[in-house]
DNA sequence: TGACTTAGATACATTATGCATATATGCTAA
DNA sequence: TTAGCATATATGCATAATGTATCTAAGTCA
């Protein structure tokens, strides 16, 4: 057997080599496939994603994420960094995937499967980079379920009023927040959408924000610190109208332990 | 606004018929679509993965995950049931989407995105399914890693010598250990992998296996009966030439608390 | 300058975890 | 029939992690 394959070898490498040049990919329906970015942000101690309103076909008038179609020669992360520059001025933020989506009647023009993906960012940092548009916001997300348990999610405009999702996007947004309540604990994710640096209290409220409840002070500093994910810098916070706190940033995986 | 929008309702929906009648995919070229799917078991205390020999092109001789196209009008979760179904005779068992791996030339054929899942099953229940095929095997792992740091498997036969791994399987393969390492600390998935009823040493056991490190026994032990999540049956093991550990069985989604 | 507010420290109770030891029990073999 | 074997299960205790209460510190603002 061993032999055998070491005399073929040449000829397999002829026989894959023909094989490849004679493949022919058209010879069945292909599905068309997309990526979408949920980009997340914590604003005023409010979780939103940003959402595009559809001034084009399909599900025009709705809103959806961010999403273009994947190039034929670039990845998927490429895909997705991509739609996420273009559509809206953001880029060099934390981007992960989270799931993909291929239900056959989710998008009503033809068969779309579509790779979602999720972002963070630190609202100061996303609005210098996003572009000036009424069709870009900053939607309120209300969540109504607790815990990890999962689910759909809605959207809320400024006026309080239910926004309209397009596709399954409500079921996108909804899973982005279920892995990050399921993230948080054991991920350093919650400085993604802090400053570089940060008070812990700040990074205590991301936290409660995402997870929809409030932790104990204490218990959260401590295990923060033991965590030796974080360093002090010294510095301290001001002009807030009490004892400032200090300020500390995110280590760099090189300095940890 | 409101008003226009009541107004324009039925022209709309009229609007959007039309889009979609004229809609075009084929205006631009489309990946092909996949998914693979990495069924794991533990046999004798070792972490096992299925993996099917290729007599043919591309990647002939070497060994990979059950796969296949998927089809234009099935979902994901469909088509990974179905390629496990009529590649190996398995079907019934857990089953859930890993993660899309979609470098451009990760196939050599033409662009392939692949949907990678992950399965469980206990090696009983899996003996009694699976095709009698020389090309379908259960294949030793060996984890260069340790915890959830993550990273390319690897794949050993009977003889101990190294496994070729088809395309990017190697890596799926990685994360898909990665990923159960991490869901054991809370999520249930140890049941998928023993008989309806077992002892606490056997979960502890597949644990162990998972994690490729030792547990603490009364630790595990208080903590899973703490968990809620099995019951005990009252029934005994035998024939096991010690004191018998009682059997307990997985409680269903309604019974707990 | 003192009231206000939140930061950060300290103390202690409660709970979880690790480890050592004692006893229980079915099996096996003399 | 029974002693001894191997592992199950229970108990007690040390240590670590977490929750809660209280006190003092240090800025801002009226």
């Amino acid at each position: 057997m061993k032999k055998k394959s070491k005399l073929s070898k040449k000829a397999a490498k002829k026989a894959e080599t023909e094989f490849l040049a004679n493949y022919d990919a058209s010879l069945y329906p292909h599905p068309s496939v997309s990526v979408d970015v949920a980009l997340f942000t914590v604003d005023d101690g409010k979780l939103k994603v940003l959402l595009t309103h559809r001034d084009h076909q399909p599900a025009l008038g709705k809103w959806s994420l961010p999403g273009t179609f994947v190039g034929i020669s670039e990845s998927l992360d490429q895909a997705a960094s991509r739609a996420l520059a273009t559509k809206t001025g953001v880029s060099g933020i934390f981007l992960e995937q989270l799931y993909t989506f291929g239900q056959p009647d989710r998008d009503p023009r033809t068969r779309v499967i579509t790779v979602a993906y999720y972002a963070l960012v630190h609202i100061e940092k996303l609005r210098r980079m996003l572009n000036e548009d009424p069709n870009i916001q900053l939607i309120d997300l209300v969540v109504p379920w607790s815990g990890e348990k999962g689910g759909k999610v809605q959207g809320k405009n400024e006026a309080g009023k239910k926004v309209n999702l397009a596709f399954d996007h409500g079921d996108i947004i909804g899973l982005v927040v279920k892995r990050l309540r399921g993230k948080l604990s054991y991920a350093p994710i919650g400085f993604e959408l802090l400053p570089k640096k940060f008070t812990l209290r700040q990074l205590q409220s991301i936290h409660e924000t995402i997870l929809g409840k409030k932790k104990n002070k204490d218990s959260f500093r401590r295990s923060l610190i033991a965590s030796g994910l974080i360093a002090a810098t010294g510095e301290l916070e001001s002009s807030v109208g009490h004892r400032p706190a200090e300020l500390y940033r995110f280590k760099r995986k090189t300095e940890r332990k």
